[in-house]
DNA sequence: CCCCTGACTAGAA
DNA sequence: TTTCTAGCCAGGG
């Protein structure tokens, strides 16, 4: 029974809880965690969150398109590729082997 | 209460 | 493919 356990939780908690659960080599989009965290639609407020908190496992956090954090894509792209996340050119590499320009 | 900023997203050009 | 625009949300002044 109340399996939940989700006390008025504030957004900045919330959303700290979410990515605390997340596991090396795990990586989530901002509208990902705004959702888990029960605040559908709040991606820009996640970023903000990650942007002035700190402690937070920013890294795995990623845009919807793949793209990293700017400013810190090289760091970005060090820590993922150090948790086993294949990124290149500044993107997390998603299971997507179709259209690619270059080398069928 | 009002105004602005921002590590976002989806869609159009 | 890249660039731009409009919309949405939370925090801070």
């Amino acid at each position: 029974m109340t399996g939940d356990r989700v006390l008025v939780m504030d957004f900045s908690d919330a959303v700290a809880e979410v990515l605390f659960r997340l596991e090396p080599g795990d990586v989530v989009t901002y509208g990902e965690v705004a959702a888990e965290a029960g605040h559908p639609g709040a991606s820009r407020a996640v970023g903000n969150l990650l942007r002035r908190t700190e402690g937070l496992p920013w890294w795995r956090v990623v845009a919807s398109n793949g793209r990293l954090a700017p400013g810190h894509e090289p760091r970005q792209t060090e820590l993922l590729r150090s948790e086993g996340v294949a990124v290149e050119n500044g993107r997390v590499v998603v299971e997507n082997r179709a259209e690619r320009g270059g080398s069928p």
